[in-house]
Parts: structure tokens; C-alpha cells; sequence
DNA sequence: TACTATACGGTTTTT
DNA sequence: CCGTATAGTA
């Protein structure tokens, strides 16, 4: 009697898919399955007549996800997933909030800020509350807003232990009604208003406990405290009748804690809910078993994980290659080389990724890869809705939607410039405040030459409103960027042609999102609340509409960026102390360290067949070289595991020449054959020492070489050991070799 | 008002 | 080193 639904699970997937109607915690490692087992758990909930569509929520942190476990779900079931909830926290906030906007205290066409509106909105408010922006720094104070929201505290609820802090829920206070004048609503305010909606009305409340039977969890170990209470209230705090709870992640993998996920959510979900099913998935479909000890030893080192042990049945596979380099550039130049040879050996370009801690570790990479003509794409860089032109252009259709709206009437009051100044925007300002109304609505009671300019772009927007409120969403768009004068500025423009192409491509989206939506506006209003959903879309789908073919090449990306996603042939770069783990991480203590450690845990789970593992002994940084230690990592992955790679094996046969990296002349001349833009050191000290050369200290352990004085004294970093100027001939320093290290 | 020179500050990032 | 933000000048 095999059921075709758990025909293919493993005896933990099938206890996850088919519990019963209770809290359950399903500790998933990389690359077990967990997406699998979510989705067939709602299969097969629906298909036991367990629950109905409706009764259905299944809550995502990425559009991505969200989209995914759709598109899976479409293919399983007999009906369509329509009538469930799945998206993520921000969406169904927004959903909810929309539905319900009368009781949350919201205008019907509210619009989204995103963080970039966010701080310029702040910004905004300290100029017209005479605020030193030096004293308040607006990134600050922008952080400072989103953690309290994020805690679920209001102004009034701030903790203010000192005349600053008082200060600045001064400030918090001002921003919210500054949003609430402009009816906007950041990032944060999306759950939070609507976790206070269902939190103080109690019908609505009832409403959503009531309908909802089923709520899962993707990635749990990423919620913040916020987002946990949202589900725990959805949920009716584990109440009887109340839904049941199925939260699936995997504390080993949560790397957001700078965001503000709380990894104790796991264990207050267990507590608080009494869980008693707690399923762990350590079955890895994903990698070859060298790959998974090394991830395994790795995250040993943490302390107080929920603990698990992934393990498959792929057979060991291929060790694990590390290489360490003069510097970055030669540290890039073998990966480029590597990856050539790869691919002359039949690899696929999408196949292989390189990681890296920081964005801009991709710099040497791409130059490399750039000189050596092997496409690449590198993830991460700015997105769709994020690029200029388009949030103008958004900015336009933001300011039809809602006038109101002052983020967007000050992004294009004078873009295309038409005459109205910092002074005139100012004094517009000033005026708006005094009368306690919209910049928009000012403009009309205003005199005096500049009153002009502005009164012209008012009415050039009531144009606007007149002539696309007729119009389908797509030629709205187009309108908008014809008359806005948008198009005209960047057709001027030298290098206006990818921006007119973005300016197209939104038109593009929005009939897309058109005819997804299926929506077909009869009334004003429901024009309206159509031009609203497609900005709502734009704000909290920032990143989906990446721009760019998706050609076959390298993909780089930090690490960060890779989590979820697999390749066969993965390498990993700048594994070195201060880099990797982070210099910012390691000041924080163990919970920095481990947050570091857990990163690059996701890191080495992403490969599949293949994993480099490189650090250089001289990195170029902000201008500055810098000497660092190999990562500690590095040395927490059993030696067994590992492979070495000779610098010897690259120079033979790479037209580098150079026989060999123990010779003392192989130094120099591999050094000096690096481009000339590499400030690689090559000076050599008696007994063959050279700056940037890993060394071992009788008493202070491992260190590298940072600094010499004359030929007889050198500095040399020693790690925790700390930083110590040596006498060579006196100290006892053992040069440590790349294949001779332990 | 618009353009150019200097100072400054630089993990990770989704919504 | 490199982009951004502000100050100063045409």
C-alpha cells in the first residue's frame, strides 16, 4: 500500500508529512529536503480532508520561497493552491492589512517603503525638525526605529535609560507620524500594525484563529521576535482549538542574527507550545560525505545548538582541495585557471560558484575572470526596483496613487530638473509644516516667483492623473514615463540607453503583472487599488525582477547569497582570520564567532561534488595590504579531509614558470611574475623568511610575518597569541609550508 | 541652480 | 581603493 505522495521520503520526512494535528519542529539540515517535506505535507494534509485550502498558511521569508513551494504545490494537487495564504511575513502583513485597512488606521492606497524610502524619509524629517544630523546620524536612527518595531515596541514603550535614547524615541515618534500624515508604511510597520490589528480587534482576530487550521514555517530559525509573536497569535498561542504549528529550520544555518532573527525562537517555540514532535532530517541528499564531515567537524565547535549530524549515502567523493595563494590576485588568478580547466574538462559554467564573506572580495575575482573571457554573473548587485530610473518612474506613479505621498514628490520635484532648487524645496517644506499638511497640498497657498515652478509640476501630475486614470496599468506606466519627461532626460543622456531599456522593462512588468493579477478594473477605485497592488508589488518584490538574460556563466556570490542554493563545484575564497571569520565578528565575542562559523557551515554545504577552499597570505584591502592568518576554519576541518595543493602544480604548466615553492628562488620569481599592480612583497630575510610567510612559534603557535625591521627583526602576528616584534635570530621560528602545515 | 572638488567611511541583507 | 555626501564655486 504505498501512497504515491510519501513514495519517495525517508522515515523522517514521512513522520514530518504526516503528523497529526499538532506543534511540531522539524529541525531540517542542509540540504535534507525540507522544501519537499513542507509542500508534501500540505498535500497530503488536504488530500486526508485534514484541512481545507483556506484553512491553510504557509509563511515564507523570500518571494523566491514562496514562489517555490507554489509551483511545487501546483504540480502535487488536484486543485489549484489559490485559496491558501502562502507567501512571506511582509506579503500576507500586506494582505492583511489591505483587507482590513479601515481598522488598522490606514488610507485604502497606502503605500510601502522600502529601506532606501525609509531613510530618505527619515532624513527628511530631521531637516524639517532642525535636527543635527550629526548628532542623530540617519542610518542610526533608522536601525534604532526598525529593532524597536521589530521588538513590537511603540515610541511611548522604549526603554529610555538616557537623555539620547529619550531623544531618539523622540525622533521614532516623529517619523511614525510623519508616515501616518503621508500614509506610508516601512518594512517593519507591515507586521507590526498588523500584529497590533489582530492583537487589539477581536473579531478580526477570532476571524483569522478560526480560519486558519494549518500555519507552516519555512526557515524558522530566521524569524525575529516580532514575527514569532505574529504566529504565535495566529495561532492562538498554542490554545486548544487553535492552529497547529509546524516550523521548520535549522538553527545551524541561521545567519541573520545582524538583522534581527532570534535563534531562541526555536526553543521558546518548544516550550511554549509543548512540542513534543521534533523531527530532525539529517539525511543530506545533496553532498558527497568529505564535504559533510568537513561541514559537520566545522559546526561541532559551536556550543549550544539544537544538535544534529548530517550524514549520506553518496559515498565519500572527492577530498577537499585547499590552495593557498601569495596574494588575492594570484589567489584569483588560480581560481579563474581552475575553473578553465574545469570547463575544458566538461563542467558546466552554472555549475560552479565562487564565495566569498564580502561584497567586495568579488572585485579581483571578476577582473580575473574578465581578463580570461569566462562569463561570470555576480548576485547581489543592485535590483530591479531598486535602480534609479525606475524608482523615479514609481515615484510618479506613487504620487498619482497618493499625493500625500512625500518621499515621492520630493524624489521628483525637480527630476528632470525644472527649476525647483534645495531653497525652494526648503521653503516648500517649511510651509507644509506650518499649515500641518502634504508638500502637494502646500504648493497651491504658496506666492512668490519659485511658486510658480512648483505649481507648474503640480499641475503637470494632475495632467498626469487626468489623462492615465482611464488607461490600463501597462500604458499608465507608459504615460507616466513619457510625460514625467523621464524618457526625454535619459534619451539625452550619454549613458541613458540601459536606463531607458529598465524604463521599458517596467512597462513590461506591469503588464505581466496585469494579466497574473487577471485584474480587470471596472470602477475609478478599483483602477485605484490596482495601480496600489502593482507599487505594493514593486516595494516587497524589490529583487525578483532581476535584470540581465540568465546566461550560462560562473555564478559569484557571498555567502549570504548562496544560502538555499546548490552547485556542483563550489569555491570558497579568503579564508583568512579578519575576513573569514569577519573582523566586525570576531569583536562580538562567541556569539559573533559562531554566527561566522554557522556561515561557513551554509558555505561548504552548498557543494555537491566539489569543494576549493583558498586564502591568500597577502590581501589587498581599502588600499592597504594587510597579512592575515589562514581561517581558523580551516583548521577545524579534519586534515584527513583535506588536499593540499602544491602552489608547484599550478606554476608547472601554466606558463608561469617556476618549478617549485619550496626553492628559495622559486619565492622570488613567482612573486615578481605576479602583475605588476600586485603589491605582494617579495623581499627576502635571512633563512628564507619573507612578510606575508605563515610561521609556527615554540611557545606563541602559528603566526604570519606582517612587518620586518632591517634583515634582523620581524613582526609577526600570532593571532589570540597577539602581535609580537622577534629577533630571527634568537626566536625560534619554523617556516610553515602550504602541504607541510598540520 | 547646477556642477565640480574634497572628505568620509566603508560585513553580511530580505522584506 | 572607490563610491557617496556635502561644501564650495561658476
Amino acid at each position: 500500500m504505498s501512497d504515491p505522495l510519501l513514495a519517495s521520503l525517508n522515515p523522517q520526512q514521512t513522520e514530518a508529512v504526516t503528523l497529526p494535528a499538532r506543534h511540531a519542529l522539524v529541525l531540517a539540515g542542509a540540504g535534507s529536503g525540507k522544501t519537499r517535506v513542507l509542500t508534501t505535507r500540505i498535500a497530503w494534509l488536504l488530500r486526508q480532508s485534514m484541512a481545507s485550502p483556506a484553512g491553510i498558511l504557509a509563511v515564507t521569508f523570500t518571494n523566491k520561497a514562496a514562489r517555490e513551494m507554489l509551483s511545487r504545490l501546483e504540480a502535487m494537487l488536484p486543485m489549484s493552491p489559490r485559496g491558501m495564504w502562502i507567501g512571506t511575513f511582509h506579503g500576507l502583513c500586506n494582505r492583511l492589512l489591505r483587507a482590513h485597512y479601515k481598522d488598522a488606521g490606514l488610507d485604502r492606497l497606502f503605500q510601502i517603503l522600502d529601506a532606501a524610502d525609509q531613510l530618505s524619509a527619515i532624513k527628511r524629517l530631521l531637516k524639517t525638525l532642525n535636527v543635527d544630523d550629526e548628532k542623530f546620524p540617519p542610518r542610526n536612527l533608522q536601525y534604532f526605529i526598525n529593532a524597536h518595531k521589530e521588538a513590537g515596541l511603540r515610541p511611548h514603550a522604549v526603554e529610555v535609560p538616557d537623555e539620547y535614547t529619550r531623544q531618539r524615541a523622540e525622533l521614532y515618534q516623529e517619523y511614525e507620524a510623519q508616515c501616518q500624515r503621508e500614509s506610508v508604511v516601512d518594512f517593519a510597520e507591515l507586521l507590526l500594525r498588523s500584529f497590533e490589528l489582530l492583537q487589539r480587534n477581536e473579531p478580526i482576530r477570532r476571524h483569522y484563529q478560526q480560519r486558519f487550521r494549518y500555519i507552516l514555517v519555512d526557515e524558522f530559525q530566521d524569524t525575529n521576535v516580532l514575527q514569532y509573536r505574529w504566529l504565535k497569535l495566529l495561532a492562538a498561542d498554542g490554545q486548544e482549538g487553535g492552529a497547529a504549528l509546524f516550523c521548520v529550520g535549522d538553527d545551524d544555518q541561521s545567519i541573520y542574527r545582524f538583522r534581527g532573527a532570534e535563534i531562541g525562537n526555536m526553543r521558546d517555540f518548544e516550550r511554549e507550545f509543548q512540542v513534543r514532535d521534533i523531527i530532525r532530517l539529517e539525511q543530506n541528499y545533496r553532498s558527497h560525505g568529505n564535504i559533510l564531515d568537513a561541514a559537520n567537524a566545522i559546526i561541532r565547535n559551536n556550543a549550544n545548538r539544537l544538535g544534529k549530524n548530517l550524514w549520506t549515502e553518496r559515498g565519500e567523493g572527492e577530498p577537499i582541495r585547499v590552495f593557498e595563494a601569495f596574494s588575492d590576485t594570484d589567489e584569483a588568478r588560480w581560481i579563474v585557471e581552475e575553473i578553465q580547466a574545469l570547463l575544458r574538462d566538461g563542467a558546466t559554467r552554472s555549475d560552479i560558484a565562487v564565495l566569498y564573506r564580502a561584497n567586495a572580495q568579488s572585485r579581483v575575482l571578476e577582473h580575473q575572470l574578465f581578463s580570461a573571457g569566462v562569463p561570470y554573473r555576480v548576485y547581489g548587485g543592485l535590483r530591479f526596483f531598486e535602480r534609479q530610473e525606475i524608482k523615479h518612474a514609481l515615484a510618479y506613479l506613487r504620487l498619482l496613487a497618493n499625493p500625500g505621498d512625500d518621499t515621492a514628490f520630493m524624489r521628483v520635484v525637480n527630476f528632470p530638473t525644472r527649476g525647483i532648487g534645495a531653497r525652494t524645496q526648503e521653503m516648500l517644506q517649511d510651509a507644509a509644516r506650518q499649515r500641518n499638511g502634504s508638500l502637494y497640498a502646500t504648493v497651491p497657498h504658496l506666492s512668490g516667483k519659485s511658486a510658480a515652478s512648483l505649481a507648474r509640476f503640480v499641475t503637470l501630475i494632475e495632467t498626469m492623473r487626468r489623462e492615465t486614470q482611464a488607461l490600463p496599468l501597462p500604458e499608465q506606466v507608459e504615460h507616466v514615463v513619457e510625460r514625467s519627461g523621464l524618457r526625454a532626460h535619459y534619451q539625452a543622456e550619454r549613458e541613458g540607453q540601459d536606463r531607458l531599456e529598465n524604463l521599458d522593462e517596467l512597462v513590461r512588468a506591469a503588464e505581466s503583472f496585469h494579466i497574473e493579477t487577471r485584474a480587470a478594473p471596472e470602477t475609478l477605485a478599483q483602477a485605484h487599488a490596482l495601480l496600489a497592488d502593482f507599487l505594493s508589488h514593486a516595494s516587497l518584490e524589490a529583487g525578483d525582477h532581476q535584470a540581465g538574460a540568465q546566461e550560462e556563466a560562473v555564478q559569484l556570490m557571498t555567502v549570504h547569497a548562496a544560502k538555499g542554493l546548490e552547485f556542483d563545484i563550489v569555491f570558497l575564497c579568503g579564508l583568512e582570520e579578519e575576513v573569514f571569520p569577519h573582523i566586525n565578528s570576531l569583536s562580538e565575542s562567541v556569539v559573533g564567532l559562531e554566527e561566522e562559523r554557522r556561515l561557513m557551515y551554509v558555505a561548504v554545504t552548498r557543494a555537491r561534488e566539489r569543494l576549493y577552499l583558498s586564502h591568500a597570505q597577502s590581501r589587498l584591502l581599502r588600499g592597504q595590504t594587510h597579512y592575515h592568518l589562514r581561517s581558523r576554519f580551516l583548521d577545524e576541518i579534519p586534515s584527513g579531509l583535506l588536499k593540499p595543493l602544491a602552489q608547484k602544480s599550478r606554476f608547472s604548466g601554466s606558463g608561469y614558470g617556476g618549478d617549485g615553492w619550496r626553492g628559495e628562488k622559486t619565492h622570488s620569481r613567482a612573486s615578481t611574475s605576479i602583475s605588476p599592480t600586485d603589491t605582494f612583497q617579495s623581499r627576502e630575510l635571512p633563512g628564507g623568511f619573507r612578510i606575508g610567510q605563515n610561521v609556527r612559534h615554540p611557545t606563541f603557535g602559528y603566526g604570519v610575518i606582517i612587518d620586518a625591521e632591517g634583515d634582523a627583526t620581524v613582526r609577526v602576528n600570532f593571532g589570540d597569541a597577539g602581535v609580537k616584534w622577534l629577533m630571527l635570530s634568537i626566536a625560534k621560528l619554523e617556516a610553515v609550508m602550504p602541504e607541510s602545515k598540520d
